[in-house]
RNA sequence: GCACCCGUAGCUCAGCUGGAUAGAGCAACGGAUUUCUAAUCCGUAGGUCACAGGUUCGAAUCCUGUCGGGUGUGCCA
């Protein structure tokens, strides 16, 4: 089904325009009480202001001209000219039904794209390990990659792209401490071992700031890196292997998409810097200032007022961030050949994208794709300052998320003492990783969030153990029911019939996962996802309560058979674009 | 200084293309289990939506100003 909410508005929206005899939107919105309805056209008002007319005398024309009796009930004219819309409970069956027999996408249309998307995330130093700064930019773009993926059915048209730190000084650096500390591996850079990545780093680090001579040497090999020299691009080669291994620990930890396959570094478009100066000079965009190469464009200043320009070259000569996000662009547009590129980057960023966006437009390279920078807000500490160590170090992803295990292991322990030892610590994995990464998906993204083990683990409320939990419940029916889901929906999937309260409510949330999902992907939002499936869980938990199932008669009992395994396949769907587990039992 | 973001219940937050009585979770208090998993459910209490104006039939939402917090603001990424 196309998202419920469209259906309605455009319904509406069409009689309302040929009344105005112009475009007027109905603004369908859900309802917020039980007494309004399900859903409300709350556009009759304003149109009714603009032709001077009694709103509710407009109300009962568009009513009267709506052709909704195959989906609502007689639509009801309210307040000062609301109309409320009543869902029939056929027409929500057949819906049901038929996103039943629809495990693939659970009824969801498929909502075409012209050209592709590059949604351009994560991003670490190859230099480094990540760590926690990098983790909201890696789950964030992961789930609106999944959720544009799935909406457009069309995995190819999406294209996640890793713009990794992997050049520049930080890598001659480590190129140079090969040479000098480990002449083996200088020689034969295949050999090449780095189990401490960070270790490596900071040894490197120190000799670098202590010592002059092979600071010298640093700066030589770096040279030398850029100039593509053979022996120094082989050890190049060799450390970003060995770092590229730890990172893809992390992101099958984390059950993110990513692998060598999305890397697009900043090694790629090194190439491509000159002429991005140059053509940036053909179009006269760009001012010699103080030796660096600028583009002054109009609306930006310093903290002095004077014009502030986007640098693209150094002083020195060499290039910077910009050149190498404005290649990025270029090639993304001009040969990758998307339609809309989405940056998930933090907040801080936001100046640099608007300006290399803008530069973008103005030469061109941009054409008709929509450029998107979706900021997000950092992860603090309890002392609500960047979140770091006792020592003031960056907290390693992968020291955060075996304190998650570890933690969802002692509740998993003290909740379901009987279960063997390695179920216990599947469902610690799941649970502890799916925690933080819904404390962070739950928050809005510009929002800075305090991180907390205490408030993640709890495991109550708006979690992802609730959803977790939610699903096993179901799936612990279809067990002690001895329940075969396939034959369960062969046996027909139209026996599934809307009586209680508790169904009906359930059954409404169920009917607003298409909306949820294009909401997602419109607003580039993942929390309208999590605050979906903590409503859905909750819809679930209220009808489980209410509601019994296996004891019910037939045909009451398939058909709340029915309604569990659509709630499964919801929450299961939901979570999966959230990328977080869901397991049998709990 | 200027620009952007934020300020909603004790705490953490949602709601912001203007719509009916501002919603959740946590914490507090009171209930529900001989029942499909109590990591649950039901209920009670809790609000000057920072403040002051303005626009509107209608403002948490839009505009202006003030206060408070955060971030950014020429050669890092």
């Amino acid at each position: 089904m196309k998202p419920l909410i469209e259906i309605l508005e455009n319904r509406v929206s069409e009689v309302m325009s040929e009344l105005a005899g112009e475009s007027v939107p109905a603004v369908v919105k859900v309802s917020q009480n039980a007494k309004f309805g399900d859903y409300q056209v709350n556009g009759v008002m304003g149109l009714a202001k603009k032709l001077g007319m009694n709103p509710r005398q407009l109300a009962d024309k568009v009513v009267v001209n709506s052709k909704l009796d195959d989906i609502c009930q007689e639509p009801e004219i309210a307040g000062p000219g609301f109309i409320n819309l009543r869902l029939k409970k056929e027409w929500m069956q057949e819906q049901l039904c038929g996103a039943l027999v629809d495990s693939e996408r659970i009824g969801v249309d498929k909502s075409e794209l012209a050209g592709k998307v590059v949604v351009d995330f994560s991003g670490p130093n190859l230099a480094k390990e990540m760590h926690v700064g990098h983790l909201r930019s890696t789950i964030i773009g992961d789930v609106l990659s999944r959720v544009l993926e799935f909406l457009c059915g069309d995995g190819d048209k999406i294209v996640r792209q890793n713009h990794v730190g992997d050049w520049g000084l930080q890598f001659g650096m480590l190129v140079a401490y090969i040479a000098e500390t480990d002449s083996d591996a200088y020689a034969n850079p295949g050999s090449l071992k780095v189990s401490d990545l960070e270790q490596f780093y900071k040894n490197a680090k120190k000799k670098f700031d202590e010592d002059e001579s092979f600071k010298k040497f640093c700066y030589e090999s770096t040279v030398k890196l850029h100039e593509k020299d053979d022996a120094t691009m082989a050890v190049w080669r060799a450390v970003l292997a060995e770092s590229r291994r730890s990172c893809q620990v992390i992101y099958n930890r984390l059950v993110v998409e990513l692998n060598e396959n999305n890397e697009k570094g900043e090694s790629t478009y090194c190439d491509e810097l000159p002429s991005v100066v140059a053509e940036l000079k053909a179009a006269g965009m760009v001012t010699e200032s103080e030796g660096a190469m600028c583009v002054f464009m109009d609306g930006y200043k310093t903290a002095d007022g004077e014009p502030m320009p986007l640098i693209v070259q150094k002083s020195d000569g060499a290039f910077l961030y910009a050149t190498t996000d404005l290649a990025a662009i270029r090639y993304r547009v001009g040969s990758v050949g998307a339609e809309r590129l989405v940056y998930v980057t933090d907040s801080r960023q936001k100046l640099h994208f608007q300006m290399v966006f803008d530069c973008a437009r103005r030469v061109g390279w941009s054409c008709e794709a929509k450029l998107e920078h979706v900021p997000f807000g950092s992860v603090l500490g309890e002392d609500n300052k960047p979140f770091k160590t006792r020592s003031g170090e960056n907290v390693k992803l992968a020291a955060l998320l075996d304190e998650a295990e570890s933690r969802a292991m002692a509740v998993v322990s003290q909740k379901s003492p009987d279960l063997p030892e390695e179920q216990r610590r599947d469902i610690a994995r799941a649970v502890g990783i799916g925690a933080v990464k819904y404390a962070d998906l739950s928050n809005n993204l510009v929002s800075d969030y305090v991180f907390s083990w205490d408030k993640m683990l709890a495991m109550e409320g708006n979690t992802a153990p609730y959803m977790q939990y939610a699903y096993a419940r179901v799936q612990s029916i279809f067990r002690k029911g001895e329940v075969d889901v396939n034959e369960l929906v062969a046996g027909g999937s139209d026996k599934l019939t809307i009586s209680e309260p508790a169904e009906r409510e359930l059954a409404k949330v169920l009917l607003r996962y298409a909306e949820t999902i294009s909401s997602v992907a419109r607003e580039l939002r993942p929390h309208l996802l999590t605050g979906y499936l903590f409503e859905l869980a909750g819809a679930f938990s209220t009808f489980y309560n209410a509601c019994p199932v296996l004891k019910a008669e037939e045909p009451v009992r398939s058909s709340r058979l029915l309604l569990c395994l659509l709630t499964a396949n919801t929450l299961k769907h939901g979570l999966g674009m959230l990328g977080i587990e869901t397991i049998e039992q709990m």
